[in-house]
DNA sequence: AAGGGAAACAACCGCACTTTA
DNA sequence: ATAAAGTGCGGTTGTTTCCCT
């Protein structure tokens, strides 16, 4: 990757727009004056013109680049194509895993902010991030698997804690300011419609308006389903400058403080994330370990339900929204929990599934995230490598113990609840996380993968209480990685996490494999400042880097 | 071998913030 | 104080490449 594109053909004109007339630059720069700009695709020759400018003259005034150099490109072309392709130290060549890891964690913390999560990723650019990140939502989104591995998700969230107890003793701060906005409207946004109605996570989300951390926070508990409480108009936040000390020790919470990790929580938890596609690597008893962790969230498009269903459903809330989030978080969540339930026409279209899909289970919650459906349905989607690593362990035939709620029944429940429940929960400041995101961990287990267990699915409707909060904090901490060092279940979970590896597509196997490891790259010492292109180690030294 | 779809990549666009005159 | 220029960022789109059927 990141060969340049020039045409070489190097007449200076590529094929393509050559003419396009650009006066160009309509929003900035463009005041050269030079009328015709090029655009598309740059050659070596402009190329080399550019270089030379800024030998000569350095970085910055690109709109002069045109006047002294006769390059017909626009000042922001020229700084686009410098940055992006011919500053030096530009690390080039695939992510490695550490970056991904990097990338996802960053995500996780920041959202969509391609620029900061460039600082943190030497020789890498916003754009590269950028890139990276959309095909892997998509691919991810089509998969039906969660964009961020547990641990990352975890981390976050808990790191949302902590910034909410900040926030609660600065509201003015402005550095909380910021927060809030992130949190409020840098919400990645994938939107699951079928999820709209599902208020659960909005209480969730809305009951921690001001955690920081935001990306994964809002996306996470916020999700397909929190986004609903953002008010459309609240996008008001105009990019509040932060700066890169916005997180100060960001970095080194993840692989500092480490939570107790309580193994005899494992099995619980496991549980919890069973329904969901997610098997917790870290598996106290092997013997019983599901060889086929995420076998239900492997493919499928659960288009249907992975927010490409109709949006015929009107929404009392905003709609649109950037990237998806924690679906196996979501989909706890969604998972009836507090979790109002699905919209009646996604009933209806589970209903109007095959009555062969319905007999695989006989509660597939049309409104799960996906990896529910996955589980149940299996996998739809071809020609996807993340799928195809997956699909060997995905069997139609998954035992799926939800024998005690049909889908009538829970069509009956659902029903009634949804007109019982319709937006109440996120007008409860107390149900959020305090209680639902709990109970909806430690009681919406209406299904399980396993048929180890799990032998009364439960739908909980009701808020959950202070016990499930505690229940939840417990069964976060273990699940983050660095919980797992100096771990005993470390190797086994590393064994496990390699059984993902096979599994998975290549971003979530190097997802676990880190985490299991406990290989955060934040503590390889990319460190917390930003990288400016003249502190960037050249590439060859990048390229050395693990 | 050809066609189609997805992934990867590059570049553009619009907006907002900052700097400067 | 204000307008214009410059810059940066995020979203989107277009093109190329790869892979599968």
């Amino acid at each position: 990757m990141s060969h340049t594109t020039t045409n070489d053909s190097d007449d200076g004109m590529p094929r393509d727009r050559i003419n396009s007339p650009s006066i160009d630059e309509g929003s900035s720069g463009g005041s050269g004056g030079a009328g015709v700009l090029k655009k598309g695709p740059w050659t070596s020759t402009e190329d080399a013109i550019l270089v030379d400018y800024v030998k000569k003259h350095g970085e910055g005034n690109w709109n002069a680049v045109q006047k002294h150099s006769g390059l017909l490109r626009c000042g922001k072309s020229c700084r686009l194509r410098w940055a992006n392709h011919l500053r030096p130290n530009l690390k080039k060549g695939a992510f490695t895993p550490e970056e991904e890891r990097l990338i996802i964690e960053l995500h996780a913390k920041m959202g969509n902010k391609w620029a900061r999560m460039a600082a943190h990723l030497p020789g890498r650019t916003d754009n590269e991030i950028k890139n990276y990140w959309n095909t892997r939502i998509k691919r991810l989104q089509r998969a039906g698997l969660p964009l961020y591995p547990p641990d990352i998700c975890l981390q976050a969230l808990n790191e949302g804690h902590q910034n909410q107890n900040v926030s609660e003793l600065s509201g003015s701060d402005a550095r909380n300011n910021d927060l809030l906005q992130r949190n409020n409207y840098d919400i990645p946004d994938v939107v699951f419609d079928n999820y709209k109605a599902c208020q659960g996570p909005l209480s969730y989300a809305a009951a921690f308006p001001d955690i920081s951390g935001s990306g994964i926070m809002t996306q996470a508990l916020g999700s397909s389903q929190n986004y609903i409480i953002m008010p459309p108009t609240v996008h008001q936040t105009k990019r509040p400058r932060e700066s890169d000390a916005l997180f100060p020790g960001f970095l080194g919470s993840v692989s500092n403080g480490l939570p107790s990790f309580d193994p005899s929580q494992i099995e619980s938890f496991k549980k919890i994330c069973r329904p969901f596609g997610l098997e917790l690597p870290y598996d106290p008893y092997p013997n019983s370990k599901n060889p086929a962790p995420f076998s239900g969230s492997t493919t499928g498009s659960h288009a249907p339900l992975n927010g490409n269903i109709s949006t015929s459903k009107p929404l009392s809330k905003a709609v649109k929204l950037e990237l998806p989030s924690l679906q196996y978080l979501e989909t706890d969540t969604n998972y009836w929990g507090t979790c109002p339930p699905p919209p009646l026409e996604t009933m209806d279209a589970y209903l109007q599934s095959p009555p062969a899909m319905q007999a695989q289970s006989d509660c597939p919650p049309p409104w799960n995230s996906g990896l529910l459906e996955e589980v149940i349905h299996g996998p739809r989607v071809k020609n996807q490598s993340s799928e195809k690593s997956l699909n060997s362990s995905v069997t139609p035939a998954d035992p799926i113990d939800n024998s005690s709620l049909t889908p009538a029944d829970a069509m009956d429940k659902l029903t009634l609840e949804l007109q019982e429940t319709e937006w109440g929960d996120y007008g409860d400041p107390i149900s959020p996380l305090g209680c639902s995101a709990s109970s909806v961990f430690s009681e919406c287990t209406p299904i399980s993968v396993s048929s180890l267990d799990e032998t009364a699915p439960v739908i909980v409707f009701h808020g959950g209480g202070k016990e499930d909060s505690t229940r939840l904090d417990k069964h976060m901490k273990f699940l983050r990685p660095d919980a797992l060092l100096g771990s005993d279940c470390l190797e086994q979970d590393f064994d496990y996490a390699k059984d993902l590896a096979a599994l998975l597509s290549e971003d979530f196997c190097n997802d676990y494999k880190y985490a299991a490891s406990g290989t955060s790259t934040f503590s390889q010492g990319w460190g917390l400042g930003s990288f400016p292109w003249n502190n960037m180690p050249a590439v060859c030294q990048m390229s050395e880097h693990p």
